[in-house]
DNA sequence: CATAGAACCTGTATGC
DNA sequence: TGCATACAGGTTCTAT
């Protein structure tokens, strides 16, 4: 669900609110949501607690906290028991510098939400409030347990005063995990203020995103069009260029004009910078809205919506008239979901009528 | 190696 | 009302 804008503005508000936190302890409420930790929730737990949230860094849909040692204080009382037993929670930190490069990961999934609760900044885009206060959890009040929340991380020290770090997933596709950051040549993710090449193991093979600094748009065009596949099915391959979903690849293909079932090897270059260019457009107009949402399903960290919705031209716009030229938009099954095109403006290849 | 399709989950909307 | 089916913003694994 949450694509490049969506999560960019995660991303960012996290950024505000939790960098610089500690872990205290970590709730995993579900299991298969970390099931792409190695060593399951315990592990995860260990891995986390004691450690400091760094930064917030993205590529792609894909984002992640890179983790440092806290001082080292006691991370709990000391269990008054007779004989002490060595446990995850009375384990003290390990020095600094015995950690190898780590990160806390996340993916959003189709459904995933990344909620901070009980800071007292505000993050909220424009055109909504100005600044709001994010309640803190109370027991017995509606929004004290999400009924989606899978895991929630318990900090101190946020700047933001932010006290919890709750994952809420409805559909479970998303996913937490510690990973190592291993080194890639020439990667500069959203959220590095330079060149720090260190990117999470799952994370290697994901392509640079269409607002990477880093990005090479004469060598993507070049890899498009090397391919023989649809176009969409291009823009929607993480391995060639990261952050576009189901949303903006219609989107952009609107914009450029270009019909989704056109052969990759068959477009022209300029054809092909065209819906690039659409795509990193009408992603940055999105990102500049808080997003896009059309329901509760995704919501940035203070748990508002994104306003871009009111801007899609295609996207679940069947039987709209065109913005362009009036005619009605189709939908068409694509890879058991929707593409939504203008019939006039972005006619079908021939292989397809 | 490149590409296409199924699988992974939960919930809501729609039609019979 | 009950039940079946379709569909939802994504990634990974498997088969070809």
């Amino acid at each position: 669900m949450p694509e490049l804008p969506e999560v960019e503005t995660v991303r960012d508000g996290l950024d505000r609110l939790v960098v610089g936190a500690v872990v205290r302890d970590v709730e995993v409420f579900r299991e298969y949501s970390v099931r792409r930790h190695d060593g399951g929730p315990d592990s995860f737990r260990d891995q986390l607690v004691g450690r400091r949230l760094s930064a917030a860094v993205r590529r792609g849909k894909f984002l992640w906290l890179p983790l440092e040692d806290a001082a080292p204080t006691p991370l709990v009382e000391p269990a008054p028991s007779v004989e002490p037993v060595e446990t995850p929670a009375t384990r003290q930190p390990e020095p600094t510098g015995t950690h190898p490069a780590a990160a806390l990961l996340a993916h959003l999934g189709m459904s995933g939400q990344l909620l901070v609760r009980g800071a007292a900044v505000s993050i909220a885009h424009a055109p909504g409030p100005a600044a709001v206060l994010v309640p803190e959890p109370a027991p017995g009040t509606d929004d004290w347990q999400h009924p989606h929340l899978r895991v929630r991380l318990h900090l101190t020290d946020a700047p933001s005063g932010a006290r919890y770090l709750d994952f809420v997933d409805q559909r479970t596709f998303g996913h937490l995990s510690v990973q190592d950051l291993v080194p890639v040549a020439g990667s500069i993710p959203a959220g590095y203020g330079s060149d720090l090449p260190l990117l999470p193991e799952p994370v290697a093979h994901i392509a640079r995103d269409l607002l990477d600094p880093g990005l090479d748009l004469d060598d993507l065009i070049r890899r498009v069009r090397r391919r023989r596949t649809q176009v969409k099915r291009a823009l929607l391959d993480q391995t060639v260029v990261s952050g576009v979903g189901n949303i903006y690849a219609d989107e952009a293909l609107w914009r450029a004009k270009v019909h989704w079932a056109r052969q990759t090897d068959k477009l022209r270059t300029a054809d092909v910078r065209r819906v690039l260019d659409s795509a990193a457009e009408v992603m940055r107009e999105a990102l500049a809205q808080g997003g896009t949402s059309f329901d509760e399903l995704y919501v940035n960290v203070n748990g508002e919506s994104g306003y871009f919705d009111r801007s899609l031209a295609v996207y679940g716009q069947e039987n709209e008239e065109c913005r362009r030229c009036g005619a009605l938009v189709r939908r068409d099954a694509f890879m058991n979901r929707s593409s939504f095109s203008c019939p006039v403006c972005q006619p079908a290849p021939r292989n397809l009528r």
